[in-house]
DNA sequence: CTGTTTATCGTCAAGGAGACGACTATGATC
DNA sequence: GATCATAGTCGTCTCCTTGACGATAAACAG
């Protein structure tokens, strides 16, 4: 097949962006609302066109700092920000009413920010619970909750996106992207019974997060923000990978 | 920001291929030899242009038919086919030095096929061992492997796809997708000692798989082709989830 | 028939996980 | 200030899985 430029057909390419984090013991995402069609007024994930001399995660990382503020570090980084990666990829031909539109999903984590800001756009922007953005069957909606139907198939992104979370902070110290710099056992706990949607002894849990080598620093500091006793203060430490893994229980 | 057609520059979307399949006890890939610039004469994984109406899948399902004859099946197929998912996309500004090429680089597990089939394109293909694909670092490379350098990008794609591959047969069924549709417990496990680069021990491994209820699901035969004693043979149950994982031995 | 190869079953000790009792140190309430 | 509610932390006990490895079984090669 010799080259021919126009042997390809133009695709445009866009980022979409699961935004997660842990609120009032719930797992949150973040979504804007859409001023203009298609799906005009519906909520969705935020997203837009990549660059064109712009790498997807730049692209992902410029679009989340647009959105909120937060500045990701990447597999490495040592910043405040929030946890980025790469999630998949969408490209249903007709996935997007407009034109043909492959979107390269990211997937971030970060601890609770006080309010989400109103995009550069001036779309709004808030925190919905993951649990009523996707519907019955996983978890019920609870009473109140009017079920949201994102736009396009954000509703399978966010699915994505969420299972990913799930099943990473099972065998990664991820779960402390969703915890301020410095937290206690208790509160990376919560962390975890919000995000798989489970109760976990609190002992146990206890044991297994400061036996594994790696996993915790503790700081020094105590704090009461929680009530009860002074709980120790912790920063994620090095290790990436917990092995032996965190266990989901059952169910 | 209102919706203007000129507003996004325009990309090319591709579908790369990282075939992975088990040959004499060691994990391969496919890779063709590139007949035009770029990197002409260079080994680079199998791919091609998505075209306009097609979905990523299909278009990566189409390609694995040009360059193998396989036909993929999907999450939950039954064919006699590969596994096929989705991997990671790359979208570096300047990862091919014709223009802007996004490529969705899909991940493929095969039966060990005979010969590669030469493409529809007359590109020559051919299985290499991923040892020697990876270079230094990645275990070394035999004597006698002169170290192949990839087209593009494709060295770290292949290295994403060998270290999915690694990672999923850890926690899921996948493993038998190497396997052909009748196999035997020590085949199984040849095929994790290749993709690991392990010994493992063949007793606790016999106790771990037959035991893990809907991993493998007896046929009734039994076959001598590994020589010594006739082994009963297994097909692939429902399970995809394994759990407990199948552990990978510490370095 | 004997050695080699591969498969399969069994045993044992070490370690991790679930269940849960007990104690501690705060703030809130009476 | 005594009491209570709330979290946090330490221990214990049992069950199960794993890793190490002995032993037996059933084929084939000489």
């Amino acid at each position: 097949m010799p080259y021919d430029p126009s042997a390809f057909p133009p695709f445009a390419v866009t980022v979409d962006l699961v935004v997660l984090t842990v609120r009032s013991h719930a797992l949150c995402a973040l979504v804007v609302r859409r001023g203009e069609p298609p799906y005009q007024g519906r909520w969705a994930l935020p997203g837009g066109f990549v660059r064109a001399d712009e790498d997807l995660a730049a692209a992902a990382a410029r679009e989340l700092k647009e959105e909120t503020g937060l500045r990701p570090h990447g597999p490495e980084g040592k910043d405040t920000g929030a946890h980025l990666e790469q999630l998949a990829t969408y490209g249903d031909p007709y996935r997007d009413p407009r034109m043909r539109v492959v979107s390269v999903a990211h997937l971030v984590l970060s601890p609770d920010l006080p309010p989400p800001i109103a995009g550069g756009d001036a779309r709004s922007a808030r925190w919905s619970p993951a649990e009523s953005l996707l519907g019955p069957g996983e978890g019920l909606s609870r009473d109140g909750d009017q079920p949201v139907q994102l736009a396009f198939d954000h509703a399978q992104i966010l699915l994505d996106g969420v299972e990913r979370a799930r099943a990473k902070i099972e065998y990664s110290s991820l779960a402390t992207a969703f915890c301020p710099p410095e937290f206690t056992v208790g509160e990376l706990r919560r962390v975890y019974e919000a995000v798989w949607g489970v109760a976990l002894d609190p002992r146990n849990f206890h044991r297994k997060v400061t036996g594994t080598p790696g996993f915790l620093v503790p700081t020094g500091g105590t704090t009461t923000r929680q009530g009860g006793r002074p709980a120790q203060l912790f920063r994620a430490g090095g290790a990436t990978l917990l092995n032996p893994p965190m266990l989901r229980p059952e169910v």
